[in-house]
DNA sequence: TCGTGTTGTGGTCATAATGGTCGTGACGCC
DNA sequence: GGCGTCACGACCATTATGACCACAACACGA
């Protein structure tokens, strides 16, 4: 098991700000390193961290803050060349602000008020994309995709068409072992058929839940096996 | 129908640059507005356009540029405050220019060499983010998901009848390592069979992206090995 | 020097075994 | 009772493997 990944929470409302960083710890793999009340002290703090050799990887950024924006926060960790990642929390809905905290390389933009159903998604998508570029040294297209499609995640856990919500619950439990297991070997292990499997397995695959990848060494066609993602790749066979 | 979106094409090889502005040309919806070929004349290019009354909407950015790395033509364009889009392409493979380019708030991230089927694909993800984006003046947090979606869109790698992307995908990164291998070799460093090995490595070499040359001197028939060619643009379709 | 044997891989064919899709059927809801 | 939805079974398409024959260069003897 890693580190928890260190998170500093940003609002200038410190009800607010509290109620964030309780969501923080809630969540299993982070932890609330400190909070910020305004833009200057959310510099330092980032800056201080790092010096004390405990740094922060992820910011919880309010918009609205008393002394400067929190895009203007962003634009001054980034020319800082602080190299933390970015989650904006936010009631600004225009298109104005999206796309400037876009071109900031946000991992995410949250509209307050939000549940933490739908916090915690957010977490989970930016924890997929961690484990997408600690992986390997070097990258190929599908990793560089498949890290920033983990920030593209959405946010409501929709079952769309033809897939049922209790069975992508069990679909996804039973990956969540850890395991890499074909779309045959999921159907033995549930009531499913090997089709049915397979769509939810795909579905999950496309929204970057589970890595899929050939089974080769035996003659016949290649058995795609599909893994659980967010956690290391095994070594495989 | 709206105006084309207008990109600024930034290769320090012209040959590169040209074929990349031909990409462009070709994809409906964009036109190529200007190329440069140092990271310098790239700034000055944004920034003369702006000034000009016709913007640059998308810049493809190389990261192997003469003067400065591509990534620091990022850091000065945000740090000037030009609101243009990047698209990073690059042959460079690790996790920290990868990251460092996430932070900047690129479009996406492209991995040389890359066929036009690729290269179109990415352009539609961005067009798809700019309409996510452009369409009201205030968005919904499904709004704004559909927007950081549009991003995250994974580009799947044509591979012909008879190749599977996937085992593409993982010659192409064993052959990258630079050395000669044979068919046989590099069946060895990989969960593939001799036959399989060399049917992709086939594929490569006809693509150009790899090279074959007869090893003499053993007795037995010559082994055939193969090495990495290190092409920007293979002429696929 | 030439011809022949030896060696070891190149390249092709048939086979294997799953992937993916289509149509059908059962269940639940309006 | 009709309709939409979700799952299943079966079929065809797809992609890897093993085995086989052919080939090309070296080695050696005449």
């Amino acid at each position: 098991m890693s580190a928890p990944v260190r998170v500093l929470v940003v609002d200038d409302e410190p009800l607010t700000a509290a109620a964030h960083a309780q969501y923080v710890d809630r969540s299993p793999g982070f932890e609330a390193a400190a909070t910020a009340v305004s833009g200057r002290t959310a510099v330092q703090a980032v800056q201080a961290a790092r010096r004390a050799g405990r740094p922060v990887d992820l910011v919880l950024l309010d918009v609205s803050l008393p002394d400067m924006s929190g895009l203007d926060v962003a634009r001054t960790l980034r020319a800082r060349g602080e190299t933390v990642d970015l989650l904006v929390i936010t009631a600004h809905r225009d298109v104005a602000t999206v796309r400037a905290a876009s071109t900031l390389g946000v991992v995410g933009y949250l509209i307050k008020p939000f549940t933490y159903a739908v916090f915690e998604e957010k977490l989970e998508a930016y924890r997929r994309y961690r484990s997408a570029l600690g992986a390997a040294g070097t990258m190929g297209q599908a990793e560089v995709d498949r890290a920033f499609a983990a920030l593209g995640a959405p946010t409501r856990p929709d079952a769309p068409k033809g897939l049922s919500a209790s069975t992508l619950e069990s679909v996804t439990a039973l990956m969540r072992g850890g395991e890499w297991l074909s779309a045959g070997e999921v159907a033995e292990r549930s009531p499913l058929s090997r089709v049915t499997a397979r769509r939810y397995l795909e579905h999950l695959a496309g929204r970057g839940l589970v890595q899929r990848r050939p089974r080769h060494g035996t003659p016949g066609r290649p058995e795609l096996e599909y893994g659980w993602a967010g956690q290391d790749v095994s070594p495989g066979r």
